[in-house]
DNA sequence: CAGTCTATCCTTAGTCG
DNA sequence: GCGACTAAGGATAGACT
């Protein structure tokens, strides 16, 4: 038969950035799927918890995870779970207990210690309150951040004006590729992907 | 020689979880290597972003970045308000509440604002003391990621595992298949702090 | 445990619809 | 863009070092 030779399969391809854009899409999207398959065999062959979030050359989103992504990521930020409740719970404690213990005009100091043990001594705090501290420091930098774009931009732009995307500031929500769930579950791997 | 058969090559293998405790470690380092070759020919190939975060089933924590996991992280959480962004007003909230409500009498309070400026209420920071907060949170990260390297070491070992790229792991997978169109809305939040 | 080896299974480059 | 196909390249189970 005429049979035209349908391909030769597969090429080896050198791993440099692909310059054909069309190739580029094309490859991005199979090596996505065949990198979320091998995740998602890794999970169910040893049973570990993965997290992967890649954002394409559009600046796309992508994101996988089992069980969960928001419980791993918190977790590698703070090698703890539930660690902001948790730092917000101890913050609370120590200015309860604060108030409590007195008054006492010399204790300006010492509450400062105290209240602000985050802002003591690093060598002083053990692991947990590092944690605990680096999660906090994480939280307020992102508000200083968005703070801190938002003053810019007020100062360069006319008051009544809004600019059609702010630097810095939260979207109201978006729309994730993936279909994001707030609460962060969605994104669980119920033994039916492939 | 009576060379024996060295091995049937690979065999198949059922995708559920390794009840052999041996072949499960191995093949989870195996496994994990290969994911994050696989996650560094995607972004060298096509300019992709990838963080991955594993969690062995001993709880040993594996991550891989390119370029950086955590700004990865920060653009992916700046998509998410709800876990991060939540605990933070959770957190502004209590700083907030908690200032009303003891400002006339809590002299603690009053000491803790004076000398904790820098943990209040980002809104009513100007631009100078931003700055300053961003300096002094910048310098407080280095010290708290220093001193926390150093228990961790004393601890025992290193538990992340570190790579030209930052490697990570992968549990199940989660359906991001192909079909939606996260209307690529760009998003810069390139200014990091940290 | 990490590296080697081999035979085999799996992924994917290239192409077409 | 997605899916199908083919054939070659690449990953890896199993066994050993």
């Amino acid at each position: 038969m005429a049979t035209v030779r349908k391909s030769k399969g597969r090429q080896r391809i050198e791993i440099a950035k692909i310059k054909n854009e069309s190739n580029l899409q094309v490859t991005f999207s199979k090596r996505r799927a065949g990198l979320f398959k091998k995740a998602s065999e890794l999970c169910t062959l040893c049973g570990a918890e993965t997290a992967i979030i890649i954002f394409s050359p559009g600046k796309k989103i992508y994101s996988f995870g089992h069980p969960c992504i928001e419980s791993i990521i918190d977790r590698f930020l703070a090698r703890n779970p539930f660690l902001n409740a948790g730092a917000l719970q101890l913050f609370q404690a120590h200015l309860e207990a604060e108030k409590k213990r007195g008054e006492a005009l010399d204790k300006t100091t010492k509450a400062f210690q105290r209240q602000c043990w985050w802002a003591a001594p690093v060598e002083e705090l053990n692991l947990e309150q590092l944690q605990m501290l680096k999660v906090s420091l994480e939280m307020l930098r992102k508000k200083v951040e968005r703070q801190a774009d938002k003053l810019i931009i007020e100062a360069s732009e006319p008051p009544a004006f809004s600019a059609p995307y702010s630097v810095g500031a939260i979207p109201p929500y978006e729309p994730q590729t993936a279909g994001f769930d707030p609460q962060g579950s969605t994104f669980g791997f119920d033994g039916h992907f492939f």
